[in-house]
DNA sequence: AGAAAACAGTTGGATATAAAACTAATCCGC
DNA sequence: GCGGATTAGTTTTATATCCAACTGTTTTCT
């Protein structure tokens, strides 16, 4: 079997009690060393561990990004934001719609182009961001001590091609 | 102006129109070299990719490795298949039902614990889970292509380093 | 100019996920 | 063995997300 003749390559399979096979280390078979499943698992884990940082500004992971790109970006639309963010304009409605009531961001229509929003931060949104990029720069030195300062560079690198590429 | 003046590094980031700045680059400011703003975004590309190939067989990426850890380890509970996956274990619940309901995984009671299921696959499960891992290999190739042979290894070492540690 | 196409944003329907409360079964300490 | 703590799984509630369809606006083509 598998399981037991080879020599776990992967010091880091969960264990678990398993049903009639306590404390044991589950099998992850191929998806041990694939690339997908750790990618997922390892996002899984930094996103964890941000959010519980974020938590004690008052705010999730998830809006981070997006305040941090229109704080760079002032007068950036809704649809220029999503593509930038990675997500459909859709998800953005009721993140922005939640941002605005909190009055962390402002909407502003133009006069040019009666469709868009043109969308910038308001003194609370800056001051949030603010404390949010503390955060984020202690949860990164912690994520580089992970990875290790040698290889950082390069494994950035490597998930910026995968970003590029593997859409 | 930061955007202007200093040297893209970054030449990944999405072009756009934006708004008031038509098909400009948008400033990422830090998050452009982060660690975990760059995992979300290769995870949320790669698992994209996947997709797309897992859908000409029928099920999506979140299935796989649900039948590939049943698969390998026959008799498994929910609890530990949830550790194991690294999701919640109430995320589960109608996943289960679904693969069961399609013929998928048998769900087993056991006399020595009532409480617990004990999974298996059918021998429908087992042929959809070849299929899979056929097109997962051919996206795992795609992905080695795109890190490089060379950086491979490394690569996943420091994944599951971040699964480890970071959570 | 007028019609067709493209675009910005919202809405509605679907899935995935987590967290907390809950039910039922088992274990543990005495 | 009894009663509290633990465990397995489900339900409920809440987010985040996608996609497709829709509304109103702007651009493009002729």
């Amino acid at each position: 079997m598998a399981r037991r003749g080879k020599k776990q390559k992967n010091g880091r399979t969960a264990l678990g009690k398993l049903n009639g096979r306590s404390a044991e280390a589950v099998d992850y078979g191929p998806l041990a060393d694939w690339v997908g499943f750790n990618l997922r698992m390892a996002q899984a884990a930094a996103f964890q561990a941000f959010s519980r940082r974020a938590q004690e500004v008052g705010t999730r992971p998830g809006r981070f990004a997006t305040l941090m790109l229109i704080g760079r970006n002032p007068g950036i639309s809704q649809t220029a934001l999503s593509r930038a963010n990675g997500r459909d304009k859709s998800s953005l409605t009721p993140v922005l719609n939640d941002l605005a009531r909190r009055g962390l961001i402002r909407r502003t229509r133009t006069r040019a182009d009666q469709r868009a929003y043109r969308l910038s931060l308001t003194p609370a949104g800056k001051s949030l961001l603010a404390q949010l990029v503390r955060c984020a720069r202690s949860h990164e030195r912690n994520l580089d001590r992970i990875i290790g300062t040698r290889e950082q560079k390069s494994f950035v690198r490597i998930l910026k091609r995968i970003i590029a590429q593997a859409g």
